[in-house]
DNA sequence: CTGCATCCTCTTTGATACTG
DNA sequence: CAGTATCAAAGAGGATGCAG
């Protein structure tokens, strides 16, 4: 079929050098799902982000929102205020995202208790 | 509401110390999500995923794999043939989780042009 | 407040060689 | 085939100090 006007690319990450698998790696990054979702009710400034992202370091915070930013996926909001302002927030295509982000994080949530007791039971039988 | 039967956990990723943060850094990682991608339409013997899953060591798939076993997301067959068979398969926890995955797989493919694009325009626009 | 630069450590990962 | 063991290389990540 390769319908037309979606470009004759096929993107594959189970291949090496595919640009897909960086993105892939990127987006799977815990500290760019826990951005997603701190951003997923609203705009947020970048202390408010790092408040709800608890442990971040100011270091990891900003790697991440610019390369969020870099992929289109969040957008910089710079206000010159004294002391300034920034606001972060998710862009369209990001927002896309942001539901399979939160699916991915709803579902390590509600089945924690599921892998848990697996892993006791693994435990258990790999112990003797 | 707090139903009944769910337990009285309030798993938070967004919490240094809550369990849910480390199943979701490793369910994000790369290698889990392609291998849940290898898996999905059928049980697949060792070789078969690392034939799949182009450029991972066998030291990572290994790693991955027992990781992933533990949680109660795969399942490991071994049969004690001459040479030795081992096939990997999703539990039915891991199909559950495998269509989330998929979804952040297929996300990454189908708009890897306009990350592409985005990333050309942020550094046009940060490069002067 | 927002964030860049640096140093430094700890973990992750890849390559390689070897075993049941 | 399906791993395990080991070693070296690479990179991620945290702490800190400074700047706009």
């Amino acid at each position: 079929m390769s319908a037309a006007g979606e470009g004759d690319h096929a993107y594959n990450p189970y291949t090496r050098s595919c640009p897909s698998r960086r993105l892939l790696r990127e987006l799977g990054e815990l500290w760019s799902v826990l951005v997603f979702g701190a951003l997923y009710d609203g705009p947020l400034r970048f202390t408010e982000i790092a408040r709800r992202v608890d442990g971040i370091s100011t270091k990891m915070l900003t790697q991440t929102l610019r390369t969020l930013e870099r992929d289109g996926l969040v957008s910089r909001e710079y206000y010159t205020e004294s002391p300034p302002r920034v606001t972060y927030a998710l862009t369209e295509l990001g927002r896309d995202l942001a539901d399979v982000m939160d699916a991915l994080e709803k579902w390590a949530v509600g089945h924690m208790d599921e892998v848990l007791a697996a892993r006791e039971a693994y435990d258990a039988e790999h112990a003797g």
